[in-house]
DNA sequence: ATTGGATATTGACAGATCTCTATATCCGGC
DNA sequence: GCCGGATATAGAGATCTGTCAATATCCAAT
């Protein structure tokens, strides 16, 4: 925040702000691309979404990660919405979360107008 | 990597690995997600489309990050092809990649098939 | 109640990320 | 050629992230 830059009026474009209501929804758009921003989240999601549900244990031994790490991979794609997750007896099992994947589409679609 | 899990075949889901061409598609599209995964960049992002064009001069101002850090962030952005910069004088001017942005916008839109 | 397998949590560590200040480079005008 | 403003790079520090081993918790079956 030191150098100040000062644009010629007439050479450079008007200065102008994303609208406070935007910009928290990109915050939270943020969010969901930050859990979108790794390599084995978004494998793990294209798998679960294509066997349309999958428990942990059948999740763990196709990514050669420890179960912990997947576990916390999980949870973080759980908590930006993107998985939802459901107890059956021993086993959890995962699918993918189509709202929120659409609604960030619709976010980022609004990027190239 | 130590904890083996093993799935009952009767209760559990067959494993199925994402094919090793949508891997690697895959990680490209993280990579993008990555630069996308910061509020500032998506509001820089947003801001740039909204006007069309932007000069450094007149986006540093907006953000109340030092000219520096904006410079940063307009490299990752270029960097992941999210837009592109063209020197016109004493400016750099930058425009959103429409075409690496609905790159994206497909790729998220077939996890949620 | 105990046991064993599935999942979650904790603590630690290496590496990446974001930010700054300071400085360098680039470009137009004098 | 020099100066001043615009942009880029380098170096440093604080924080965040992804991973693991170890351990705790949860659940069904015995």
């Amino acid at each position: 925040m030191t150098t100040q830059t000062k644009a010629p009026e007439a050479l450079c474009c008007p200065i102008e702000e994303v609208a406070p209501q935007d910009a928290a929804a990109l915050s939270e758009t943020a969010a969901i691309f930050k859990a979108l921003s790794d390599g084995t989240r978004l494998r793990m999601l294209k798998t679960i979404s294509h066997m349309t549900e999958m428990c942990e244990c059948n999740i763990v031994p196709v990514f050669g990660l420890s179960q912990p790490t997947i576990s916390y991979h999980l949870k973080v794609l759980r908590e930006a919405g993107l998985i939802t997750s459901e107890r059956r007896g021993q086993w959890v099992w995962h699918r993918v979360n189509e709202k929120a994947v659409l609604g960030a589409v619709r976010q980022l679609s609004e990027l190239a107008i």
